[in-house]
DNA sequence: TCACGGATGAAAGATATTTTCGGTTCGGTG
DNA sequence: CACCGAACCGAAAATATCTTTCATCCGTGA
């Protein structure tokens, strides 16, 4: 046979089309309906069966094959794979561009990738912005601290607990503030040696600073995790940790993306931490697990 | 037209390695073999037909169409499909950045850049694995209630929180409990018309189970957020929300990646019942702004 | 130890793909 | 105009592949 057969399995699918067009001529007319159905909708052609084709084109199971055959492929379930392939490559070729602000009509699909984006975005900028030495210093100062208070008052307040269960788990002695009260109480027993951490992302929630500054008088390591470094918290603080502000929207209000931000950095603090008393954590952590191990129903299996 | 671009075939395709972890737990051995195989080389398993991945992995063409049904998909020769379109993508696309765990001697700036790496992964993935119907439901639901309780324990918990003051803030009318007797007597007062929702990552925390099946028999619509589709909570839930599962490791527990998957979830909520409830929904959150203003030090420049 | 329930694979059954083969069409030819 | 041959085409048989069923096996808990 004078033709030479290039084998495509492999190769670079997107050629699919201009192999079509290179080939008509030496196709039969049934062959190009074929031919044709499948260099117009390769994803609609691979859900279908040779059958299923046959009779979209008004051919037989044969001539498919034989256009398959003739398009490079050992038999049609070869080129059906390489069909599902190009149009999984269509698919992701189409950015999903959705930089817009979530509108009041968008679709829940595109909330989801709207949110799970700019969410994304908020921890790449976070992570980008940590200074890595305050962070360092933090993680010290919790380190060997004899106790921890941490301050936080609404969405803030939630990743203070956060942060609090996970230094729990690992044996520190930690408290969530969220009454400012309380707070303040408590913060009058501080010392040095220990520390103290106010979550706010504004920077100037009256009634997180209180707590911190009382502490700050009374000799504590204190820490600030905020978005704004300039803020009137920071004026106590000995260690900053930004966090991120991202754009707002009515539908996502700042909150939102502060929190995912000031999770990252607790999550940070925790993990650091973690590693610099690994042999007391590593074990603290197992044991918490453990501890919970039957309040969970028998999994089904 | 059709938003969710990610599907083909109605499976989601980007989100394989994902699925399989979610599934992981509820794999018997054999099942998991399979699917460990398909996530590791999609484009050699792409290649193989049913036999041949058997043999493969040691099991029967039996267990490989069981795990290919496990995973979404009508049998192996869909899921096959889907695995050529996963290959093509891989290929063309970017490659697959791997990370490593984290290391007790990692740098701190290690720590931050792995961190924010592998939750962005959680967030893309559980993105990519929500079922938008079962969420349209949820928020549908959510729209109409006459009052909403929410249960979740530990860090769970957090979240639960999290979702009520979000959804005080647009008017509704919401709780979350944390003590489970509480939360119990709480769903006996829940009846048509009213929501429970239920959060918890293994999916078989009892004392968040046990009020949701009060809240269910009651005849409360009910929503259940795990990780685990097919987990206990589910059998008395409505509408089941699916979180991601990522690697966990022992620095990185498996709490740290399902909170950021919750907290996804929950937003998404959030946003979708403001949406639906815009006319009251915009206000009330302008007003919650608006009362908070003066407990915030006026802003320094 | 035994009984039980789920997990597993061998083989039967169903479906899809490939091959075979004979009918049909079409252009050329006597 | 009748005939011939070659290529085209599709129905149906043959084969490969996928799915389902069912008996066995294995681990588990009493």
């Amino acid at each position: 046979m004078t033709r030479d057969v290039k084998e495509i399995f492999g190769s670079p699918v997107g050629s699919l089309a201009a192999k079509v067009r290179t080939l008509a001529p030496s196709m039969t007319r049934s062959m190009q309906r074929v031919a044709e159905a499948v260099a117009n909708d390769p994803a609609g052609c691979a859900a279908l069966t040779v059958t299923g084709l046959a009779e979209l084109t008004g051919t037989s199971e044969a001539t498919v094959v034989r256009t398959a055959r003739l398009l490079g492929y050992p038999g049609y379930r070869d080129l059906r794979l390489a069909l599902a392939g190009l149009a999984a490559q269509q698919q992701s070729g189409r950015a999903p561009a959705i930089t817009t602000d979530i509108a009041v009509d968008d679709p829940i699909a595109d909330v989801v990738a709207k949110l799970a984006y700019e969410e994304q975005q908020t921890l790449a900028d976070t992570a980008a912005g940590l200074d890595t030495a305050q962070l360092g210093a933090a993680v010290g100062a919790l380190t060997g601290a004899r106790r921890t208070d941490v301050y936080g008052i609404g969405a803030s307040g939630l990743v203070a607990q956060d942060l609090t269960q996970k230094l729990l788990r690992i044996g520190l002695i930690a408290h969530a503030h969220s009454d400012p009260h309380l707070a303040v109480t408590n913060a009058v027993q501080l010392r040095s040696g220990d520390v103290a951490i106010a979550i706010t992302h504004s920077g100037s929630t009256g009634d997180v600073i209180e707590p911190l500054r009382v502490a700050f008088e009374h000799g504590a390591t204190t820490v600030a995790i905020t978005g704004r470094p300039d803020s009137p918290v920071t004026q106590y603080a000995d260690h900053v940790l930004t966090t991120s502000t991202s754009r707002e929207s009515e539908l996502r209000p700042a909150a939102m993306s502060s929190r995912t931000s000031q999770l990252l950095v607790v999550d940070c603090l925790f993990v650091g931490v973690a590693q610099r008393t690994y042999e007391t954590a590593a074990p603290a952590l197992a044991a918490s697990y453990e501890a919970l191990a039957h309040r969970h129903r028998t999994n089904p299996r």
